[in-house]
DNA sequence: CATCGATATGTTTTTAAAAACATATCGAAG
DNA sequence: CTTCGATATGTTTTTAAAAACATATCGATG
């Protein structure tokens, strides 16, 4: 796992939020590949080398965590994650290269969808009764 | 209610199914003020003029239609849908103005997402082992 | 070769969402 | 002044998702 800076983190936390005005999934068939908290879980295991880290980061309990990283790998052509048991920490996690790339194109796609649409966004949230921040 | 032709309402229905591969939200706070399942009930009571109506040809219950609306019509500054009881058909709804605004705006961001992560979306589920349809 | 923290699952319980059912109300029109 | 189809809700039941709990396994390291 590669230290990261808190400010990195709290910006990557920050920039997250406010895409949380609209949300984007992608489907395979009937189940989400790929979405903001599978995104958000991957970005866990990155900065915490584990699934469990993750977790606990995300304050979601291990099992789900890795029920998601399951069903993350059995969608994709490969694992997007690579989990080894036992060793001198127990064990860890760590993105592949497809899971690395993954995680960028949706965040990319959740920029690009953003920024085009964010005059709708402004628009109709000024429609809402209750503008929350 | 305005009679639409029957092509007219199967385009419709098929561009709603390519846009599933990825789907658009957009929250007030924890609510989905609009989203995919809202919109296609929108146009649903814009079809049939009513929501009862709706919910038949969306194949949900009266109940839920009802809720959903109540939902809709609470987060906006006015109501999208007006509704009507009593009278020679029972009643009715339609959407307001807002309504048919909100309506169009959702459709129009759709698309604008649509295109705006057309080939990430094509890369991604390139990626994916079963690519359904 | 015992330990430790993480993976990998099985099982049970809790919770929330949706569905199903039921009923009162309304009002134009016949 | 009754009828009818739709709105507007209350209540109960079903279902699915998430949480909670439990346990076996693994393997580098001391």
């Amino acid at each position: 796992m590669v230290k990261r800076s808190q400010s990195e983190d709290a910006e990557d936390a920050r920039d997250a939020q406010d895409l949380r005005e609209v949300k984007l999934r992608v489907y395979a068939g009937d189940v989400i590949a790929m979405g903001p908290g599978k995104a958000d879980l991957l970005d866990a295991i990155n900065v915490t080398g584990s699934i469990s880290g993750a977790g606990r980061a995300l304050g979601m309990s291990y099992r789900r965590c890795w029920e998601l990283v399951f069903i993350m790998n059995a969608q994709f052509i490969e694992p997007l994650v690579l989990s080894a048991k036992g060793g001198s920490n127990g064990g860890g996690a760590e993105l592949s290269p497809l899971g690395n790339d993954v995680l960028k194109r949706y965040r990319a796609m959740e920029r690009r969808a953003k920024k085009a649409i964010a005059l709708d966004v402004e628009r109709m949230r000024s429609l809402l009764k209750s503008q929350i921040e």
